[in-house]
DNA sequence: AGATATTTGTTCGTATGTATT
DNA sequence: TAATACATACGAACAAATATC
């Protein structure tokens, strides 16, 4: 008479469990850096057999929530979810509905502008260093395809570097996804792999504005200045993806077949796991 | 070739089947509904053993990846990651770093307007006739605590419902989010358990103006009128918790206690599965 | 440096549950 | 009802990693 759940509709034992875990974490006030009960105290406790429990754990570990060590003094750790692994998790949810350029630049536009006003006062000269020495990979027409895709993405790293600095996490995780987005698209690695001279040297153009006014305090107008740039780099990258279409798609508008659109993420659909 | 991947460093089995299976997925243009290799078949052809590619498949299921079913015909079946299990990892990503109401309204005010404007036409009788009745639960005064916390929900429901038409999957998202925050942060508990009669005024007004102007067709009035909306709110979101911190937080300001701030997450850091 | 203890990681055999036919 | 095909779960054994002495 199991009552106490009403339509329990089959929870998965694994799933459960791993509530209950997420609950002993809540409850008892763990954080990150605490230690879970190992595997066979888990195994008293929740009455389940050691490979159930570790399903379970294996669910939370793929979530980002903890990691394990082995030997003594190992065992299931709480970890704060880093950024790259909201990023992998994020970009799961767009496998099979690959945003449009026009999507991305939508947020971009919007945010991006209200990440720099945030910088105020944020960045030290050490910071603009580094951002000059991402910009100086692209300070210059590029001497081959090759290093015409890499100039791509150091632009994009320079953007990357701002929101390091963003005091909102909010704010910097919606900042950083969209750029990642961009990074691995393979619609823009079309457009990456072909020339585009305006895109480079346009691009470079408002980020050197961007941070002189940024060096200068004035965060009202590095805000405005960003936001031109993704206006601009929005056109430029819509009319080229355009372009690329009317060349690539055949007359044919039927494609029935089972080949997905998920070209989406080549880079970030990899790794469950990583460093540790 | 940078020192990037200088040795392996023992990457867990399942991180590596698990990828394994991702790859498989790619490789063969699965989609969602499509199913995986049943166990004994990944057992031989991953060369694991039945455990091991269990701990993989649960880790992708937990990532909303997929799900399984027993039966003739059963086993692993790809699914697209929904909103709400997307809205759970993301929740895990703060559970440790709530963002503040500030935080979260800075990203409102650049989003929603936005959003609004993208629904250009997308609104039909029924659907206005929804969001009326919503609103229908906070257009008059609350009689209870009861029902002023119900109507602090409806008002939020309001936007999702907006967030529901919305033709841009990533903007759709990043909107949707802060609104769940919203619901569930204990921080916005404290302020919804109190009374704020000009909350829920403010909040009425500017939502009826609001779906007047999108029944006449003026997106460009509507977006206005949500940026002045959130604006607003946000001013007195962040009265109220000014207030609350001050008359909670006791003098000492030294917590170094092992308490963890993540109040954040009431409702939603909780089941990892849900139906089927 | 080496031995040992601790704890997770992996495998196998078996039994049970569930949905299809 | 029975047979079948598949996932789910358990338990026992062994392997590998790592901290400590």
């Amino acid at each position: 008479m199991t009552s106490s759940t009403p339509r329990n509709q089959r929870r998965k034992r694994t799933a459960v469990i791993g509530d209950a875990i997420k609950e002993y974490i809540a409850s008892h006030g763990l954080g990150p850096g605490d230690r879970l009960p190992q595997e066979s105290h888990l195994i008293d406790v929740l009455d389940a057999s050691k490979g159930t429990i570790r399903e379970a754990l294996r669910g939370l570990e793929s979530q980002g929530l903890i990691h394990t060590r082995t030997g003594p003094g190992g065992g299931a750790f709480i970890t704060e979810v880093t950024d790259d692994r909201a990023m992998e998790l994020l970009s799961n949810y767009f496998f099979f509905r690959p945003p449009t350029i026009h999507d991305i630049y939508q947020v971009r536009k919007q945010l991006e502008p209200t990440l720099v006003a945030s910088l105020d006062g944020r960045l030290d000269d050490a910071d603009f260093q580094r951002l000059e020495s991402v910009m100086s990979f692209y300070d210059h027409p590029p001497a081959s395809l090759e290093e015409e895709r890499q100039q791509r993405i150091k632009e994009l790293e320079f953007h990357l570097l701002l929101v390091d600095h963003c005091p909102n996490p909010l704010l910097a995780l919606m900042c950083r996804f969209p750029i990642r987005l961009l990074m691995s698209l393979t619609t823009c690695q079309r457009i990456y792999d072909q020339p585009y001279p305006e895109l480079r040297r346009q691009g470079h153009d408002y980020q050197r504005r961007l941070v002189d006014a940024l060096r200068r305090g004035q965060v009202e107008t590095a805000s405005d200045i960003m936001a031109e740039h993704m206006q601009a780099a929005q056109a430029l990258m819509e009319e080229r993806e355009a372009m690329l279409d009317k060349a690539f798609f055949k007359a044919d508008a039927d494609e029935a077949g089972p080949s997905h659109e998920y070209l989406a993420l080549s880079g970030l659909f990899t790794r469950t796991d990583e460093k540790n």
